[in-house]
DNA sequence: TTAGTGATATCC
DNA sequence: GATATCACTAAA
């Protein structure tokens, strides 16, 4: 079997083109005790820039939103309801807020219960995933199709944003 | 359909 | 300091 991880080139591009790549690769969280929990990535979303009225950077630089403006790759954990943890990593040029959600996984098939199984929460918060060497991308080689819908849970971002198709499901 | 849950942003 | 909001899930 032929793996690779992406490097820096592949998160240093804009989310849209990101985030379809993301999509049919590997999740790897190695923990402690050395257990490697992997998964496969089926959805992402992208949310780009500080006029995506979606994107946590639409109201500015805040605490929250200040990893979004970091260098790609970095991973951006938040907690969303009071319950679930929400991972993105981090695209395109620093300065510019965008990112890629990790939406869904082949076997947990919703951002919460990937980031629970994988067992990420806000330590990994700013952490870049390239440099973190218990959590990676890996590449399997294998290339699934994949389709495009609207975006999710973002009632609140007006007709213009909540309608773009800026989420990847793999067929 | 609705409760659960708590950090964050925004308003006094 | 107080309140409203929220990129969700599970149970009913």
């Amino acid at each position: 079997m032929n793996l690779q991880r992406p490097d820096a080139d592949f998160y240093h591009r804009d989310c849209l083109i990101v985030a379809p790549e993301l999509i049919g690769k590997i999740l790897v969280h190695r923990l402690p005790d050395g257990t490697e929990l992997r998964e496969r990535i089926t959805q992402t979303e992208a949310y780009r820039g500080e006029e995506d009225k979606a994107c946590h950077a639409s109201r500015g630089r805040t605490k929250r939103s200040e990893m979004l403006y970091h260098e790609s790759g970095t991973i951006y954990v938040y907690l969303c309801y009071g319950i679930h943890w929400m991972m993105n990593i981090i695209t395109g040029e620093p300065e510019q807020p965008q990112g890629v959600l990790i939406r869904a996984g082949e076997i947990h098939p919703s951002p919460a219960r990937l980031t629970k199984y994988l067992q990420i929460d806000k330590t990994y918060n700013g952490q870049n995933i390239l440099q973190n060497p218990d959590l990676w991308i890996e590449d399997d080689g294998i290339v699934c199709n994949w389709h495009t819908e609207k975006r999710v849970g973002i009632d609140y971002a007006g007709d213009e944003w909540k309608n773009k198709y800026w989420r990847w499901v793999m067929d």
